[in-house]
RNA sequence: CGGGAAGUAGCUCAGUCUGGUAGAGUACUGCGUUCGGGACGCAGGGGCCGGAGGUUCGAAUCCUCUCUUCCCGACCA
């Protein structure tokens, strides 16, 4: 009888199954501040690996690290009004520098309030761009490329583990550039680049687009964005990349003289991906058993579980696997060594099994003695559990033979999970849609995970495209992005008639 | 930020209506029996009942405020 390691599945409650993910798979837990999570170590290691992987691809194409405050002058955000209007609701602002004692009680000294107060960046386009100004004099400072790994606060109504938390840690990468078409092909390439990682080192799928007007972060001329669908058919913004004309640039003064000797504004970009990403990646791989981690992505891609019963063999079981974590730890899978966990905790071997399962590792070897005698291992690996009868899938392997093949075996594990989740993408985006009594009928449909629909639409902007937007509201549906390598359009706007333009994916949301 | 629900042992929850010695399952610790697939028996440790006020001889229980979480909505680079 095949009984799984969660109690809550995906089909019955889908957002009662990501919270008990999160939760049984160690990856992070409430912190009793409001909207702000504790990463564990578990959540954090892949998190860490996001951050190694991005971060040598963010160098490859020329950008540096830095690092610029966490305070951000109030005085700097008035400078550009649409970036204030999209962030001025959800800042958390310090205005006191010191406690002070009242009776028992500790308290804010009325006496220590800031002259300016201090906000808690939310993105840093206002501080950086400021830096800019003073960093960029000539067209030989240009281009400037830079990175910073840091944490953002943006005070949300509504939060949600990794999707949406008040705090949250992200890359923010901010260029200037001499020219418009520089500043635009740093924005694309940026995309493709979230675009390759998000498929090839998370396995999750994504069409990569542009934002239609509405949906561009404030300030923005163009927004591209990569957008997921989790297993109930939502999309997840996964990452964005922003073509900042030169909004910032002329609220800022980032100015230069070209060879002419002429002041120029320059033409700035700014992009990041954040914790979310887990959150996708939770939602993209996760079963009715927890978590599973894209072997790249997994902070220990093999774990070794000994069968330890407190008899005399234990000290020789223990030394077969320390023998087998050694010869695994030799091995390079994806031009790393192979991260291997020997679990040696004092909890029981079925405990350790199922924490693994539920934590998602990709391999799990179990070693008893009689694995010993034979010198084999028992082999499960998470992206196959089970028989087709239900019982787990445990492979008795003669470990001579097993060792050299785990880097195929991870590499196998990255796209088998890459393909299915592909698989189900493609056939959750439906087209040819013509008619919005269409789009009404396909979402009014009881079907618990509808997708996406890919419609040909007029591009419409201002009042039109805002009466578009409360009509796809009424359905709880927005639209996602343009998708880059979608048709061109042969047809009319679904919602006006008018000629078509493009193709515009619509869906429910995260 | 509006509407709803909830906070009691590490976890899941009962007890609250009708105030009177703090409960269960599970997890944990010990001992014993098991031992290749989430074992069983016995014994044991663990909670000022989210926090602060109030009512009362007496509060997990009644009242007020507050914090946190979840669901629905609004909002959301």
């Amino acid at each position: 009888m095949k009984k799984n390691a969660l109690s809550i599945t995906r089909e019955d409650d889908f957002a009662g199954w990501y919270q008990q993910v999160i939760a049984e798979a160690d990856l992070a837990e409430e912190s009793g501040v409001r909207g702000c999570m504790i990463m564990r170590p578990w959540g954090y290691g892949i998190w860490e690996r996001v951050q190694y992987l991005m971060d040598q691809r963010i160098k490859a194409t020329g950008h540096e690290n830095c690092y610029f405050p966490l305070f951000i002058p109030l005085s700097y955000f008035a400078k550009e009004a649409e970036h204030v209007d999209g962030f001025a609701k959800e800042m958390a602002v310090v205005t006191h520098h010191r406690l002070m004692k009242d009776g028992n009680d500790l308290i804010v000294d009325p006496d220590a309030k800031l002259e300016e107060p201090l906000v808690v960046r939310p993105t840093s386009e206002t501080v950086i761009g400021t830096a800019f100004s003073r960093w960029v004099q000539s067209w030989r400072d240009l281009p400037v490329m830079i990175n910073q790994w840091a944490n953002v606060v943006r005070w949300e109504m509504r939060t949600r583990m990794f999707l949406r938390t008040s705090e949250f840690l992200w890359q923010e990468g901010h260029t200037a550039h001499a020219s418009k078409a520089e500043a635009m092909e740093e924005t694309l390439n940026i995309l493709e680049m979230y675009r390759s990682f998000s498929e090839d080192v998370l396995a999750m799928p994504v069409v990569a687009g542009e934002k239609p007007e509405n949906e561009r972060f404030p300030g923005a001329d163009a927004t591209y964005s990569i957008e997921a669908m989790m297993q109930d058919g939502k999309a997840l913004q996964a990452g964005t990349s922003h073509f900042l004309g030169q909004t910032f640039s002329k609220a800022q003064n980032i100015r230069y003289q070209d060879k002419d000797g002429e002041f120029q504004f320059a033409y700035t970009t700014s992009w990041g991906v954040s914790t979310r990403l887990i959150g996708g990646v939770i939602m993209t791989h996760g079963d009715d058993d927890g978590m599973r981690v894209p072997p790249l992505v997994a902070p220990y891609q093999v774990v070794i579980v000994p069968m330890l019963r407190d008899k005399p063999e234990d000290e020789a079981v223990l030394d077969y696997c320390k023998a087998l974590a050694k010869d695994i730890a030799k091995l390079r899978a994806f031009d790393e060594p192979v991260r291997v966990k020997l679990d040696i905790s004092g909890a029981k071997t079925q405990t350790k099994r199922w924490s693994w399962i539920k934590k998602g590792a990709p391999v799990i070897l179990e070693i008893g003695p009689r694995d010993m005698a034979e010198n084999k291992v028992a082999m499960i690996r998470r992206d196959a559990l089970y028989q087709d009868s239900g019982k787990l899938d445990t492979k008795f392997l003669a470990k001579a033979e097993f060792v050299p093949e785990i880097p195929a075996l991870l590499s196998d594990i990255q796209t088998s999970m890459h393909t299915e989740a592909n698989e189900r993408l493609a056939a959750n985006v439906k087209r040819g849609v013509e008619h919005w009594s269409d789009v009404e009928r396909f979402y009014a449909a009881k079907k618990k995970y509808p997708g996406w629909l890919e419609v040909q639409w007029c591009k419409a902007t201002g009042e039109e495209l805002e009466a578009i937007e409360e009509r796809l509201k009424q359905l709880k549906l927005t639209f996602r992005n343009v998708p880059e390598d979608a048709a061109a359009a042969d047809g009319k706007c679904i919602f006006t008639g008018k000629p078509a333009v493009e193709r515009i994916i619509i869906g429910k949301a995260y």
